[in-house]
DNA sequence: ATCTATTGATAAGG
DNA sequence: TCCTTATCAATAGAT
């Protein structure tokens, strides 16, 4: 269709090349934009010049990414699943781990005991009771040296001031911060588990096993009629 | 082009439209393929029918899943990031919370004590005692229970047997299976978390702020040469 | 699905 | 890139 008849192979002159490109893909675009009018069809089309411009045509009752998500169900492949999967593993371990530390604290607590035997009880006893020795020697230890840290200062303020121990060591004990006592905070871990929880139920990814063969093969007709097109790399696929 | 003109509108006869969009759609496959060999582009290419049939033409020397990114990179922007970004948030509070929680345990294991306050050594020594007691009470209730389990059976083979009672019992008890001895299995927790933060890293997204006023409007040229087609949904892209 | 008159697309040239 | 036009290709309607 034009002056002479042109074989189907790279156009090796760049400047024809070019201007080929350009007249060709309007006609596709003009194709695709009849075709979505005239059979209710809906189109994607996005092309790659050999010079890296991209240009698209997308029908006006949809859009790029949701053809790409009806593609993806229609093969029952999800081209992301990949990515996915692998973020969902790492989820799904880490909360594995997570409840278990927290059953694991729970039955520290002395909760959730129910499940566990004689044996597992008094193992648990004794770790339990070697580690409140650990932390009361921890306690007493601090506690002896803060005591000798005030001991230092009585005796400076003994020999800087004379005997104002008494009443200045009861201030400086008393205005000690109380805020730091320690706070159980299993309810946050909750909360957060939570929505954690939660929010992982967005990345349900569907993993079909039964992907079609379609994929960079040539011309292909998946059931159904075949229109005997001896086109390459054209694909039919189906809803399924 | 064919017996008269036809406008283009939607094609009301069914079989007519049904018809058109075969040869229609085959056209313009095969326009897409001699695109692709004469320009050396890359064309992605899907068709959704009115009655749901998919059909697909992907140029050979690439993939639906490489052009689709390319696309999405050409945009400047990831249709996919904000579930990424979302994935990540709750990996992000997953690790959060399995930090806190180890920390816990560590310290009700008496080690990782150095941080700690007297006043929350004395909290954490109070709440560890009574944990204790708690799981101390449960141990002798579970043997009280077992006590009387064998009790029972005791009787039923005094009553049935006579008295072998002794050499049985002794058996019994004996038999008791180890192997629930209670097992600190913190190293499993070690490995799973190392895991996780290693495949984390799989997902470092970026999420380009750029994004194109381009999504569904009329035939646009960004920049450069326009055509003056009046052709409505074409969209012209560039290369970042 | 095949045929073919007719319109539409486009190669080459400017 | 845009216009022209001779030529070839696509296809509408009929079978």
């Amino acid at each position: 269709m034009g002056r002479g008849k042109i074989e189907i192979k790279l156009i090796e002159n760049h400047t024809n090349r070019q201007v080929t490109y350009s007249k060709r893909r309007n006609g596709i675009f003009k194709k695709a934009q009849e075709l979505t009018v005239l059979c209710d069809a809906k189109v994607s089309l996005i092309m790659l010049s050999n010079t890296g411009k991209m240009h698209e045509y997308i029908s006006p009752t949809t859009t790029t990414k949701r053809m790409y998500d009806d593609y993806q169900h229609t093969l029952g492949v999800d081209l992301w699943s990949s990515h996915y999967q692998a973020m969902k593993d790492t989820l799904w371990k880490l909360k594995e781990i997570n409840n278990k530390l927290r059953r694991e604290i729970r039955q520290r607590l002395g909760h959730d005991l129910n499940g566990l035997t004689y044996d597992q009880l008094h193992s648990l006893e004794d770790k339990m009771a070697s580690s409140l020795e650990a932390i009361r020697e921890r306690k007493y230890h601090v506690l002896k040296t803060q005591m000798e840290t005030y001991k230092k200062k009585v005796k400076n303020l003994e020999e800087r001031r004379g005997n104002m121990l008494h009443s200045y060591f009861d201030q400086e004990v008393a205005s000690e911060d109380p805020q730091y006592g320690y706070v159980h905070n299993e309810g946050d871990y909750e909360s957060a588990v939570a929505l954690a929880n939660g929010a992982s139920n967005l990345f349900t990814i569907h993993l079909h096993q039964d992907i079609r063969d379609h994929a960079n093969l040539h011309h292909h007709h998946h059931g159904g009629s075949s229109l005997g097109s001896s086109i390459t790399h054209l694909h039919d696929l189906r809803l399924a």
